[in-house]
DNA sequence: ACCGCTGTTCTCCG
DNA sequence: TCGGAGAACAGCGG
């Protein structure tokens, strides 16, 4: 399930596991869509320590000590797996053999996935991650930032959170997460948020990305994966169950494409103007964006 | 058995 | 230039 945080969790782990080792040769599953962009020569060729990597939005920018690196994308269902010498993995497009046998593979069934090796100091200039928006967690997430992202985004909100040129990293799952955090319809118009609003959106989505990081267990993917495991979102996935929050019916809806979970009663299209806020704010004036 | 659904991004239309 | 639809792929549940 790879969205920000899922691809936080894989750099994290790759770096776990390139700790001290060497990598010794790669393979590629010939004819993987895996590839369809990379130079085969260039993967083959990678070898020795790991330097570091990098992550922007959903992207992995890898890099090895012989001034080899790549870009990995997880797709849909895209994940890596450190395994034993000579075990088989259903679906493995990507091999990292390392120096103590052991390899690592990258596991990705309906190949949405991609790597693409370059020359380590062509990474962060491939073009899919040259456009990349602000990254909420390695960036830092701050009102004026998420402000600026959006500026000038004719698109529902929800929609343009997961516009990877103006946000990077958040997918269909954390983006309804976060406006149902912010207690914000997915429909609303980004012109329409108030300060409050805004503020609410940033805390919204750095809680989601918080807490999916939190949940992460100790083994090869974040916990909530697991089979049999249960749907620990607030919204995403919930639609016709009793909402966390006020046991109204969580609802779903197509847009732009994809299913959109909210709570009607938490996430009301038009602006709520409750009690505490009256209170707060007794002349009531409009915000405009 | 078939249909529709699934976390992503890209390309092609209007 | 922008937005939506469909494609790329494989599996799963109803």
């Amino acid at each position: 399930m790879p969205e920000l945080p899922e691809v936080e969790f894989a750099r994290r782990s790759l770096e776990r596991w390139f700790e001290g080792r060497q990598l010794v040769r790669t393979e590629a599953e010939p004819g993987a869509r895996t590839f369809r962009d990379c130079d085969l020569g260039i993967f083959k060729a990678l070898k020795g320590s790991l330097v570091g990597i990098d992550r922007k939005g959903k992207y992995l920018m890898v890099r090895f000590s012989n001034k080899l690196g790549f870009v990995g994308h997880l797709g849909m269902t895209g994940k890596f797996l450190k395994r034993a010498p000579g075990e088989e993995v259903k679906w493995s497009r990507a091999r990292f053999v390392l120096d103590d046998g052991e390899v690592i593979h990258f596991q990705d069934m309906r190949l949405f996935g991609r790597i693409d090796a370059v020359p380590a100091v062509e990474l962060e200039g491939r073009p899919a991650v040259a456009k990349l928006g602000v990254d909420p967690l390695g960036d830092g997430l701050s009102v004026e930032r998420l402000q600026e992202a959006l500026s000038g985004s004719n698109q529902e909100l929800k929609v343009a959170l997961m516009d990877q040129e103006r946000i990077a990293g958040l997918g269909n799952i954390h983006a309804a997460e976060a406006l149902f955090r912010a207690k914000l319809h997915p429909e609303r118009s980004v012109a329409s948020l108030s300060p409050p609003e805004w503020k609410a959106l940033v805390k919204g989505i750095q809680a989601t990305i918080a807490f999916a990081l939190d949940v992460e267990g100790d083994g090869e993917e974040i916990a909530y994966v697991e089979e049999g495991a249960p749907n620990p979102f607030l919204v995403y996935g919930r639609a016709g169950t009793p909402c966390r929050k006020c046991k109204t019916l969580v609802k779903s809806f197509t847009q732009a494409g994809r299913t959109t979970h909210f709570c009607p009663t938490c996430q009301p299209k038009q602006r709520r103007v409750d009690g505490d806020q009256m209170r707060k704010r007794p002349r009531a004036r409009r915000y405009r964006g």
